[in-house]
DNA sequence: AATGGTCAAGTCAGC
DNA sequence: GCTGACTTGACCATT
């Protein structure tokens, strides 16, 4: 089991997820912004790589405004020997990679326009994967979507349009049970039809579920994924005390965490940590794993 | 250097 | 109808 976080290390004094204001665009801004976000990631990743962290999401910001139409520049080009590097890096460590486009990509949308534009995003997801050279273990998750009233239509619109993707990007896209829309039978359903794998989110499923328990939610969407899909990924987060029902946790709660660990004894998922303080608590989680006695390698 | 208004994009719940 | 939440506050004009 490889553990993980998101985008972001407070650590490494190294922002890799700066952008601008879209009125600042220029090709010249755009090339300095992304050199700082590809040295910065590098250096997140030795950091990782230094501390056995080897699970990572790269952040949706790290080519600013790349599907923009204000953006004409061709940054993958320009960066391809950088990202071919990045991609060395990543393969010759053996770290699992993915990607979260934000709220903005919304596949099974009535709407052309953000149709077209998330089209667009997750063009861009997979062409900076693919420049890395990274196989297709390497995954790009989204949610379904929106549920415009109609949840059968509207997960009708999601499976008719991902049997339309281009199969780079068809590869590379995996769903994710969220906790208010579609919950993990919804995904299940998409699933069987198109054969997407399905990412189980741990804490979702806490909040939105049709009854199934979380070890037998997990080993449901854990049999979605392909060996060409690599070890399945999950999501992990906690209650942040005191806040509102969904709210994901500061820092990993080891009562919580061992109570995960104790649940899925078998360990064959790449868990990627959804809290706040992003690399401290993924230490404390590898932390954890080693001085439990019982629990494996690493 | 500090501050505060504002930022490409969608959808939904809660007020 | 507006605001906040979402994987993540940070950019930038102004003082």
């Amino acid at each position: 089991m490889k553990i993980g976080y998101p985008c972001i290390n407070r650590t490494v004094k190294c922002n890799g997820n700066k952008t601008f204001r879209l009125r600042s665009y220029s090709d010249q801004r755009l090339t300095e912004t992304v050199q700082n976000n590809l040295a910065c990631l590098q250096k997140v990743l030795k950091y990782n790589i230094r501390h056995n962290i080897l699970f990572f999401r790269i952040s949706s910001d790290l080519v600013p405004f790349a599907s923009h139409p204000v953006c004409k520049f061709d940054w993958q080009g320009h960066f391809s020997t950088s990202l071919n590097e990045l991609g060395d890096l990543i393969r010759q460590h053996d770290i699992r990679i993915s990607m979260h486009p934000d709220q903005f990509i919304v596949l099974n949308t009535p709407r052309d326009a953000v149709l077209e534009s998330s089209l667009l995003e997750l063009r861009y997801h997979s062409q900076l994967l693919d420049l890395m050279e990274l196989d297709t273990t390497a995954k790009i998750q989204l949610h379904v979507g929106g549920v415009y009233g109609d949840r059968d239509t509207s997960i009708k619109r999601f499976i008719d349009r991902y049997k339309h993707l281009e199969p780079v990007i068809q590869r590379r896209l995996v769903i994710e049970n969220d906790d208010r829309s579609y919950q993990l039978e919804d995904c299940l359903r998409i699933h069987q039809a198109t054969g997407i794998p399905v990412l189980f989110d741990w804490f979702h499923h806490q909040v939105l579920n049709s009854g199934e328990s979380l070890p037998d939610g997990l080993k449901a969407a854990a049999r979605t994924w392909r060996s060409e899909d690599g070890t399945p990924m999950v999501d992990y987060s906690s209650q942040e005390p005191g806040k509102i029902r969904g709210k994901h946790a500061q820092t990993l709660d080891p009562h919580d965490f061992r109570n995960f660990l104790a649940l899925n004894p078998k360990r064959d998922l790449d868990l990627m940590l959804e809290i706040k303080d992003k690399e401290k608590s993924a230490l404390k989680a590898l932390k954890l794993l080693r001085n439990e006695t019982g629990y494996i390698k690493n």
